[in-house]
DNA sequence: GACCGCAGCTGTATCGATAAAGAAGCGGTG
DNA sequence: CACCGCTTCTTTATCGATACAGCTGCGGTC
């Protein structure tokens, strides 16, 4: 059988067997009320025939799909790239399929997806928000399950699994500390930057474990990217090296952009962990396998996926439970860019 | 308007605007025959009403979604992240929308996103196929309009978008050799993997560009993986240096496996390009930021996007139309890691 | 023997949109 | 004035599956 015409429907199946499509339907569905000659008839006039179901129809008479969506600003991105894999895995373990899409790390794009989550089918939403402003209005109006990842401060009106920025930094810069560096530098988005709460979390953890080591935040320590991936970095290192800023130690607010730093120190010789020591965020597959490999804050992925993926299925269930929020555990994970 | 019941469908609208559910349906669809005054007033109930056409009810009547799905081995893999990436805005030029599906680079994994397609309404797909076997009979029962993205052989039976695989190599391995290598090593998987096709094509390009340059294609130069990623080529990297190789170049299948080798070769002291000069494929966005950053075969990905969204297009607008093979451009990007 | 309960199956309306054919209004024409 | 062609809008019949009420046959009960 080629594409096109030959449609085989419920009621071809049901004229078939013998039967009525309900009788069809019911065997589809494995719902019970059906004797075992006549569904093992159905069954055999199903794979004979070659019918599949029409998921239109079945979707506009039942109204679900089965289909969550996934929003993250880029596939093309480490990170989210590995949070995919980890969603895509929890979801198929409760039955659902995972569609990605992107939203370019813009708040436009995100409203996009949610206006358009309805026309591509989503049962729920997982959004990875970065640019989205909580007390938006459009944000309300999407009237679909919707849960945040990765983002704060939306714990009041969504559901809402969060990165533990800045905890995480903390540890991140404390960690540093305890290897012997006094003058630690940040390196992250400018405030203003599509993604604000990351930026000021982060930045926060960071000041606190300066200020629990008796370190002086200055504000030159501060280095602000033009752009929040490892070109980013590469060419905030530059600045760094050659403005003569005295440092013995980097956060990076991002892995991709702690990638960038580590290539920006190599194009000015500075080496990595002997004069500079260098801690990223997010713990990317890349963090073991760069030169050096690279220590960085290491969030529990699969802990997020799995919780994302439960809060979605939880609210497709229940519409009205309340919104709750949960922080993903981390850990250090230390290698050679602290050493 | 909160999610549940209130949802308002076309016959809503047209009872509010005082027209036909068609008047409305040919507003929405930007369809001629509908004056001015009449539009707007439609638009205007639209808008107040907070209406949004069901989409089950469009597809079940008009057979098409509009989604095409783009198929490949892992989403977390930076390869397919920039594929992906460009596939996603070609699709959009043509109005079409992409769901990306995951394979798990099996044969398996890719039969079912092929059985799975129409349960998830794809008008087309973009597999991006690599354990398949082009002979299976289970590829004809799809029934759906399909291109073959980076593999080769599907060409009498689907459209086909090819990597450069034997000539991009053999470029690959004649760069290194007019840089001076003499003992050109290849590492790539073994036969019998799931990139069969990769592989072998690889590396008959690399035997014809160390033929045409006069060297010997000493059969311990040919170094193959356990396991075709960074992970693999590191461990690799380790074996060639620990069992005394002579080699003062190497051809890595990927990026990927070309940044595993240069960490493994980090691990053992082994400078590149100083002591051996190193040589990837794909071209991925992190090649220009390892360090040392990476030359590489860089295939125009845009190009493979644009080629690959045109033949499914072109496919479901005529299914008979017969299929054709296309081979993506090339270029070799000279870095550090060959120099 | 009339009646009940129940498993197993059928008939029909319905989900929300669209395609195709048909009606209504209107200026122009012989 | 009957008729034409055109635009604008309406009517009716689907698309394929599902929910629900209803029908049928049959063993059991008083």
């Amino acid at each position: 059988m080629t594409a096109g015409q030959g449609t085989v429907t419920m009621g071809d199946v049901a004229r078939l067997a013998g039967v009525s499509k309900m009788t069809v339907s019911n065997v589809i569905n494995n719902r019970p009320g059906v004797s075992e000659p006549v569904r093992r008839r159905v069954l055999e006039v199903v794979r004979e025939s070659g019918y599949r179901i029409n998921v239109s129809a079945r979707t506009l008479r039942s109204g679900r799909t089965g289909v969550l969506g996934l929003a993250v600003p880029h596939v093309n991105s480490a990170y989210f790239g590995l949070l995919a894999e980890h969603v895509i895995e929890e979801a198929a373990g409760r039955g659902f399929h995972i569609a990605i899409e992107q939203t370019g790390a813009a708040a436009e794009g995100e409203f996009e997806v949610i206006a358009q989550s309805h026309k591509l089918q989503f049962d729920g939403l997982i959004l990875s928000a970065s640019g989205l402003d909580p007390a938006d209005q459009r944000l309300v109006g999407g009237g679909i399950p919707m849960v945040m990842l990765g983002e704060r401060d939306f714990a009041a009106s969504f559901d809402h699994v969060a990165m533990p920025n800045e905890e995480g930094t903390k540890a991140a810069a404390e960690h540093l500390a305890d290897r012997g560096c006094r003058r630690i530098a940040i390196v992250t988005g400018a405030l203003g930057d599509g993604d604000v709460n990351v930026v000021t979390r982060r930045h926060r953890g960071y000041l606190a474990a300066l200020l629990e080591r008796g370190l002086a935040a200055e504000p030159e320590l501060l280095v602000a990217l033009d752009e929040m991936n490892a070109r980013g970095g590469r060419r905030a290192a530059h600045r760094m090296v050659d403005s003569g800023l005295g440092f013995d130690g980097a956060v990076a607010v991002t892995d991709g952009v702690a990638q960038g730093l580590l290539r920006g120190f190599a194009d000015r010789g500075v080496r990595v962990p002997d004069d500079v020591r260098l801690i990223g965020f997010d713990d990317v597959p890349d963090a073991e396998i760069m030169v050096p490999s690279l220590s960085t804050v290491s969030p529990d992925h699969r802990w997020m996926a799995a919780k994302a993926v439960e809060l979605v299925t939880a609210r497709i269930e229940d519409p009205e439970r309340p919104a709750t929020e949960h922080t993903a555990p981390f850990t250090i994970a230390e290698r050679e860019s602290t050493r």
